[in-house]
RNA sequence: GGCGCUAUCGUCUAGGGGACUAGGACGGGGCCCUCUCAAGGCCCAAACACGGGUUCGAAUCCCGUUAGCGCUACCA
């Protein structure tokens, strides 16, 4: 059997988020574990909110977790010209069409369907045009976008994570696979990358579930046979909505900054909609691949608890050398307006089993490196409030 | 509205017809340790959404209901 090769392809619209980090992690765990390659895919085509920003953050966010890829990043922009050659012949195979209905003629007919109370569906209106009333719109220079023709055919497969699936080719539109500016959309570009590239195994987020038969659709027409897809369950906010802002932090940058060790963030959104079954909880990052499989993969969504992450987080702090805490603690340091240290090293052996985070820790070294407090701020007042008399005194402090 | 997915303690989960008096972890409560706060140890409370089947036997299989979520764009 050849080796498997799965893909991340995030979009570059906003910061790395949880969900999408979790889900580059089960596509490298399961490279790693299946001696597979891990492709990066940027998926840059909505050009009007894609930015480098958000693609540099994305590849920082990644490494800092140790997820690593062997092959690009590409970027699917480049592709811009195969996205258009597919999109055509899938045209001159009658399998598509164009059509030059207008944005405000779709918008109009959709308010309408939602009035009546029915799912809008594309009534198919330019299919019926006649060759020559294509080329006399063409001609006349009216622009006109491309749409696959959707059988009304069932569409079923088999989900790695949910068994089988299907969708009736009725309940589909023909949806559109090239704009008007002859950019690919969506699932048009996702599908002629994932062939050129070779893809064995789409993982991602269940919310492409109704993506998958449109997309499947394309791979018949193309005459390919579709990838194995791995539908893995979203991640919700503590109040069950799919993450987003208002839930505080979201981005891995985040929790970055919060002083939590990739170890432990891998670890712990491994164990989001993943269990390697039985009581296991700690696991090192050889014991995680050695395990990983896309059965252990649950259906259901999973609540971002972030009380459970740091918790985790003093698992690994409590078992790491002071040695491998020793920058991170005085980079947080330095950000506290801290500076000229000697070894920190046994300050830190001494407060690291007490701390949830590396945030944490350096307010504490922070605390004895200050003894008489005249550069400590409120939060750090109240931590040796916090910390009581015994624990300043043990730490060589007069205070009461 | 239509289509789809899902359903075990508050949360993450184990379990996949009899081993279930439903296990572990976080969080909560209590006790121990301790000059304080943590850490650590021990103990307690806490769940199979509901209703029908199938079966000698269902948390586990099937159907329905309900609820939650996702999608329903010339976004990804």
């Amino acid at each position: 059997m050849t080796p498997p090769r799965v893909r991340f392809a995030p979009s570059p619209t906003g910061y790395l988020h949880v969900g999408g980090a979790r889900t580059a992690l089960f596509n490298w765990l399961y490279a790693q574990h299946t001696g597979g390659t891990h492709v990066l895919r940027i998926e840059d085509t909505d050009r009007e909110r894609s930015t480098e920003e958000h693609t540099r953050i994305i590849l920082d966010g990644l490494r800092w977790l140790g997820i690593t890829w062997d092959e690009g990043p590409y970027f699917q922009g480049e592709y811009a010209a195969r996205h258009q050659a597919d999109a055509e012949r899938l045209l001159a195979e009658g399998k598509a069409y164009r059509c030059f209905c207008t944005r405000e003629e779709l918008d109009a007919q959709r308010t309408r369907a939602e009035g009546g109370g029915v799912g809008f569906r594309y009534d198919r209106r330019c299919f019926k045009l006649t060759p020559a009333q294509v080329q006399e719109r063409i001609r006349s220079g009216a622009p006109s976008t491309i749409r696959f023709i959707m059988d009304d055919e069932e569409i079923a497969w088999d989900d790695a994570v949910h068994g089988r699936i299907s969708f009736q080719g009725r309940d589909l539109d023909d949806f559109v696979i090239l704009r008007s500016d002859n950019s690919a959309i969506y699932n048009l570009a996702v599908v002629s990358d994932d062939i050129a590239m070779r893809i064995s195994h789409v993982i991602r987020g269940d919310d492409h579930i109704s993506n998958t038969p449109k997309q499947i659709a394309l791979y018949r027409a193309l005459g390919q046979t579709p990838p194995v897809f791995a539908h893995v369950p979203m991640i919700l906010g503590a109040d069950g909505k799919k993450l987003s802002k208002r839930h505080g932090a979201t981005a891995v940058g985040d929790y970055q900054e919060q002083g939590i060790l990739p170890a432990a963030m891998r670890n712990f959104l491994a164990l989001m909609g993943w269990s390697p079954g039985g009581d296991r909880e700690i696991l090192p990052e050889d014991e995680m691949i050695r395990l990983f499989t896309l059965d252990g993969i649950q259906k259901k969504a999973a609540v971002f608890d972030t009380t459970k992450l740091e918790w985790m987080n003093g698992q690994y702090l409590s078992a790491l050398p002071a040695n491998e805490l020793l920058e991170p603690v005085r980079r947080q340091l330095d950000h506290m307006g801290i500076q000229g240290l000697g070894d920190l090293r046994p300050l830190i052996d001494s407060v690291k089993a007490r701390s949830r985070t590396i945030l944490h820790v350096a307010e504490q070294v922070a605390v004895r490196l200050d003894p008489d407090r005249s550069a400590l701020d409120a939060k750090g007042e109240a931590l040796i409030r916090k910390m009581g008399s015994g624990f300043a005194r043990s730490l060589g402090l007069a205070s009461a």
